[in-house]
DNA sequence: CACTCGTGGTC
DNA sequence: TGACCAAGAGT
């Protein structure tokens, strides 16, 4: 006669028990419930992951103990903390996020779900996260992450971005919260997502959730999430005029909109500088033109071709708009927020 | 809704 | 190396 097995603990149970004995405990932002520190901590962990985040975060916290002093700070000291973590309207939006938990909320940091995703910067994911992690809040997160765990354990085919199947995944995601111990079981969700349950090679063999896992018992737990085809990345080219003056490097502000939106950056154009040449005529008198090493930088959605050129001026014309170009000292020019590839460029020159 | 928005890690 | 994607949000 057989023995009825017992009955599998629930999703939740069987997650949270797990997250007890096997997840991340001691990251910078945990163990502490200050909405504010959590709500810094999860815009940075946006599309970005902990390792990347961590140093950012640190050096933020520093800076800015609270959200008070954040809201006070000018917003290219933000920019040059954000520079290098990228997704720079993240920090545009975390600096106007500040100031108006600040002026409409008196400072103190709303912890609301529907409060919360009504801020800047914050949607329905995020505002979840933030109100579970500081108060315990029943809100269900739907990230990455979460979309490949139950996408795996419940086989659901589709493109997880797409309009359907992401509202059948929040339905799902909400009707499995357990009714207590909702930060455990968030944070399960995200570290088994993050350590166990990842794209390439998922370690099945240590999953709290493998019994029931139905990628898993089709043999095929990489078969989901469902991955939408895309094209090729288109190839951009251009041309970044590094106009040097002594130790001076000319910069400009780029538009708030739009791909490294409010950094410094270096002058582009479709093509290299030559010596008599009148785009050259505002900057001074050219003493020589050099071609920097050319390379390639990758975004999301294209690549990009760099073509540096270096630019030697024994007088620089005097047509410094302060908030839009300027001259700036090469050591002056790395503490400021600029984009990645202009970092790399500045620096080599003063190596 | 499809597209835009950075950078670093992985395989 | 190039594709893919990571604690997504805004438009």
């Amino acid at each position: 006669m057989t023995r009825l097995q017992p009955p599998e603990p629930s999703f939740s149970a069987r997650l949270i028990d797990w997250q007890r004995r096997s997840g991340r405990h001691h990251l910078p932002w945990q163990q502490q419930t200050d909405p504010y520190r959590i709500w810094l901590s999860e815009i940075m962990l946006q599309q970005t992951q902990v390792a990347t985040v961590i140093p950012y975060y640190t050096r933020f916290l520093a800076r800015y103990p609270s959200v008070t002093n954040l809201a006070a700070a000018p917003i290219e000291d933000v920019l040059s903390l954000w520079s290098g973590l990228g997704y720079y309207a993240r920090a545009r939006n975390l600096h106007r996020c500040a100031q108006v938990v600040t002026h409409d909320y008196a400072g103190a940091f709303p912890t609301d779900p529907d409060t919360l995703a009504q801020l800047p910067g914050i949607g329905r994911t995020t505002a979840a996260a933030i109100a579970v992690f500081s108060t315990g809040a029943r809100a269900a997160i739907l990230d990455g992450n979460v979309k490949r765990v139950l996408t795996r354990h419940y086989a659901i085919a589709g493109v997880p971005t797409q309009k359907t199947v992401e509202n059948q995944l929040w339905a799902l995601a909400e009707s499995l919260l357990p009714k207590t111990e909702l930060a455990v079981y968030t944070q399960a969700l995200m570290d088994l997502g993050a350590t166990l349950c990842t794209r390439t090679q998922p370690r099945c063999i240590d999953c709290p959730l493998r019994q029931t896992c139905q990628a898993h018992a089709r043999g095929h737990a990489t078969a989901f999430p469902t991955r939408a085809l895309k094209a090729k990345l288109p190839e951009k080219s251009r041309h970044f005029w590094v106009l040097k003056y002594g130790q001076s490097v000319w910069l400009e502000r780029r538009p708030t909109k739009g791909i490294w939106g409010g950094l410094w950056s270096l002058p582009e154009f479709d093509s290299s500088p030559t010596l008599d040449d009148a785009r050259l005529q505002p900057y001074g008198n050219i003493v020589s033109i050099t071609a920097l090493a050319p390379f390639r930088h990758s975004f999301t959605h294209f690549h990009l071709q760099i073509q540096p050129s270096l630019i030697h001026l024994e007088q620089a014309a005097c047509n410094e708009q302060p908030d839009q170009g300027r001259w700036w000292p090469l050591t002056d020019a790395l503490q400021i927020g600029i984009p990645k590839p202009v970092r790399q460029i500045l620096a080599n020159l003063l190596a």
